[in-house]
DNA sequence: TCCTCGTATGGTCGG
DNA sequence: CATACGAGGA
């Protein structure tokens, strides 16, 4: 990454300041650029770093916090706020290595979410809440939303939950208490937005908890109202760092205002270009407006960048030009050009899948004249989840491992939404959201009637349901199935609550907890076949349990960390959305589903007209500029959405693409010609014209094909012929073998691909010729 | 009260 | 295509 040259062109040609003369024997400074040294080490006044894609914004800043302390600045006089969980523990761990010791030292080291939850911890009540309050999730907020909006007699399905939640989400975004939302949204939610929003508000203060908006929002009306608390803080933290300041929405924006106020030792980090978080409610105009907010600031520029070959570099450039009102900034490398970005056309979806998966594995074997990677090197990036499917299906037919980066989340399974619930009401008895969710799971002849019992006694009593249950139990007021059971269940709660205030082994009470409940046993009963894998999951959240010190401490981490991270063994490609790839780089970066409706995405388009295309066009940019070596962007001419099959047309971003940094591949035998053929010799911009291909000769094939295809019932797809034998020498109910999975039961069969329940990697879909009959697997030489 | 089946309906992106 | 929900029967 570094270059000693460079540090020495520095030094003649600048002349050091006194106070980098004295650090200049510390290594961390002798490991930087000119500009991000700059950026290190002005650590008096605001500070904005303009840091492109890979120029080494998160080693700047972790050098700013080693020079910092260097400085005799405590680490607890740091506040240090990153958007994801991922950036924080990154920097934890850089900060560490820079220091050569643990991190403990930096407490404000987090996200803006953990941050706010450990201040309001701390100062809760000053907005009505108490300390233990608990944190919803999503879900949580929407079931919540339902029951108010239905209370208040308006017809959920014209008015769904969801839209009410992205509406107050969107207020929270930008700071809007209930009375503070502003007479234009007055109409919104069909004229009861507003009341409904403070009706959720009562309602989250009576139930002693807080959405994810609700964090940042009470903390700055907790500043805002009280400013000897502020100015606690603004003493506390002498020096702010921020990461991705580019995606700070306005109540983040006035929190961190209003500490940095008086001191003015702010730091901002961010890319305007890499601005992808609008929907919700990130705001680019912060980081535009920098100076203004902080008359003074210094701006840092770090252009040179070390990752990306010149090609990969100018096609992103070339990309991100095509947006208005840009700070600006121009990105070099003094790396050889390397090979040019590849652009390539597929039939459909599918087609696209196999490709990039026999790509990959040409590139892990070093068979495409290119130099070799490991799957690990690999990733591929899609605009939306749904794009991954094609890709796991296609990997695991062929056995090649990849792994899913923020995938469907492990705590949003619903066993483990269930298990936390009876954790979270033993820790927090008046948890009635929690107390809802489980009173009647596994099933104990709770039903409608008894809830609204239990409900209406809450209410009537003012306590909480499980408290109200217990009153109702006691006085015989449940009827027969009902009675016995939550009686059962309140003894539980009581003792599992004793044993949580004891101080207990959580580890050995969360098994407890669940098998005295009969969770466990509820799953042990299931025969679908997902049973098991809940099973297992269970077993790996008690596994979790582990790094945590009780139980309490373990809810708040997973109230806020969604993320699972359960790696095991060998090199795998990697498959995640373009979100989820900002700050990570890979030497070589697939980039599928590049057309018009799909990427830009038809509903960005339609909510946020050119704003939104904008922000379309920053993903493209940030997507591009994840490759190190080698990027390829492809698109498919037909794609099946909602089971019907569909066809677009190319990207609008592809014909952005500079001619000169761009290789236009065909794929051999896949339609015979297509795009890449239409004008073989013309210039790019031609032969990606989206007009000419939509009439040329490979497109009307395709169209026709699309059509036979969606009647015909193909005797060849993907180009190898289904082998008929294949498919009829397995029965439902047959014990079968596959290289990858081991041993399973056929569940089902769908044409050339059979539903197999696999003993220990659970239900899969694989084709026919990967399989064989158990009892043969022992002659098989693997 | 529970369970099953049918229908409708909807799919960015995350702390 | 997948899931979510409502209606209806056990």
């Amino acid at each position: 990454m570094s270059s000693f040259d460079e540090n020495d062109a520095f030094e003649a040609a600048v002349p050091l300041s006194q106070r980098a003369m004295a650090a200049r024997s510390a290594p961390y400074l002798d490991e930087l650029n000119p500009a991000q040294r700059e950026a290190v080490e002005t650590l008096q006044g605001p500070v904005l770093m303009l840091a492109g894609a890979g120029t080494g914004k998160t080693k700047a800043l972790t050098a700013r916090i080693a020079h910092l302390m260097n400085q005799g600045v405590r680490p607890n006089e740091i506040l240090a706020v990153t958007f994801t969980n991922k950036a924080a523990r990154e920097m934890k761990g850089r900060v560490g290595r820079h220091l050569g010791e643990a991190v403990e030292g930096m407490p404000w080291l987090g996200t803006f979410h953990a941050i706010c939850v450990k201040l309001l911890r701390r100062h809760g009540e000053l907005v009505g809440l108490k300390s233990n309050f608990t944190i919803l999730d999503t879900d949580d907020q929407i079931r919540l939303l339902k029951q108010l909006i239905v209370a208040a007699n308006i017809d959920d399905k014209r008015w769904p939950a969801r839209a009410l939640a992205s509406l107050i989400d969107g207020w929270k975004n930008r700071a809007l208490t209930p009375e503070k939302v502003p007479n234009a949204d007055a109409s919104a939610f069909d004229h009861k937005g507003t009341e409904l929003y403070a009706a959720y508000q009562e309602r989250l203060k009576t139930l002693n908890a807080v959405d994810f908006g609700d964090l940042l929002l009470h903390m700055v009306t907790i500043f805002q109202t009280h400013g000897d608390v502020l100015e606690q803080y603004q003493r506390w933290f002498r020096y702010i760092l921020v990461d991705e300041y580019q995606d700070t929405n306005v109540a983040q924006y006035l929190w961190l205002r209003l500490l940095a106020q008086k001191h003015q030792n702010i730091c901002c980090v961010g890319d305007d270009d890499q601005s992808i978080y609008g929907w919700r409610g990130a705001e680019v105009g912060n980081i535009l407006r920098f100076e203004k907010d902080f008359p003074g600031a210094k701006v840092v520029r770090l252009e040179q960048n070390y990752r990306s070959t010149p090609h990969i570099l100018a096609a992103a450039s070339g990309v991100i030009a095509g947006n208005k009102g840009r700070l600006g900034k121009t990105l070099w490398t003094d790396r050889d050009d390397g090979e040019k970005v590849r652009l390539i056309g597929h039939w459909d979806g599918e087609e696209e899948a196999r490709w990039i998966g026999e790509e990959i594995e040409a590139l892990q074997r070093g068979t495409r004249g290119l130099r070799s990677h490991e799957l690990d090197q690999q990733a591929i990036l899609v605009r939306a989840s749904h794009q991954m499917r094609a890709f796991e299906d296609r990997f695991l037919t062929i056995g090649l491992p990849y792994k899913v980066i923020g995938g469907p989340r492990f705590y949003e399974r619903m066993e483990i939404r269930d298990a936390m619930a009876y954790f979270r009401v033993a820790c927090s008895p008046d948890d009635d959201l929690a107390f809802e969710r489980i009173v009647n799971t596994p099933k104990r002849g709770v039903g409608d009637k008894a809830l609204q019992n239990i409900q209406r006694a809450a209410r009537a009593n003012e306590t909480s349901l499980l408290e109200a249950a217990r009153l109702l139990v006691s006085a015989g007021e449940l009827k027969g199935k009902a009675r016995g059971a939550v009686g059962q269940l309140i003894e539980g709660f009581d003792r599992w609550r004793a044993a949580v205030q004891n101080n207990e082994n959580h580890i050995e009470l969360a098994e407890i907890i669940l098998e005295e409940s009969g969770y466990t046993e509820m799953w042990q009963n299931d025969k679908t076949p997902e049973a098991p894998g809940r099973l297992e999951n269970l077993k790996e959240l008690i596994k979790a349990l582990e790094s945590f010190e009780n139980l309490q401490g373990f809810l708040e981490h997973v109230a806020l960390i969604m993320d699972n991270e359960a790696d095991d063994g060998g090199p795998k490609v990697s498959i995640m959305t373009l979100h989820a790839a900002k700050g990570l780089e890979f030497p070589v970066v697939f980039l599928p589903g590049w057309e018009d409706g799909l990427f830009p995405s038809q509903r960005s388009m339609d909510e946020s007209g050119l704003k939104g295309v904008e922000e379309e066009r920053r993903l493209a940019y940030v997507g591009i500029t994840r490759a190190e070596e080698l990027c390829t962007i492809s698109f498919a001419g037909n794609r099946r959405i909602f089971g019907q099959w569909q066809s677009a047309l190319p990207s609008r971003f592809i014909d952005e693409l500079p001619e000169e940094n761009v290789d236009v591949l065909t794929a051999p035998g896949l339609y015979g010609g297509g795009y890449g053929a239409a004008a073989p010799s013309s210039g790019m911009q031609e032969r990606m014209d989206r007009a000419d291909a939509y009439n040329s000769p490979g497109w009307k094939r395709m169209q026709a094909r699309s059509q036979s295809r969606q009647t015909a019932q193909p005797t060849e797809t993907k180009g190898l012929v289904i082998d008929a034998t294949a498919v009829s020498s397995h029965a439902k109910g047959d014990r079968v073998f596959h290289q990858k999975f081991g041993y399973g039961t056929v569940m089902g069969i769908e044409g050339d691909k059979l539903d197999i329940e696999f003993d220990k990697a659970g239900a899969k879909k694989v084709v026919a010729r990967f399989i064989v009959d158990a009892a043969k697997a022992d002659e098989i030489p693997f």
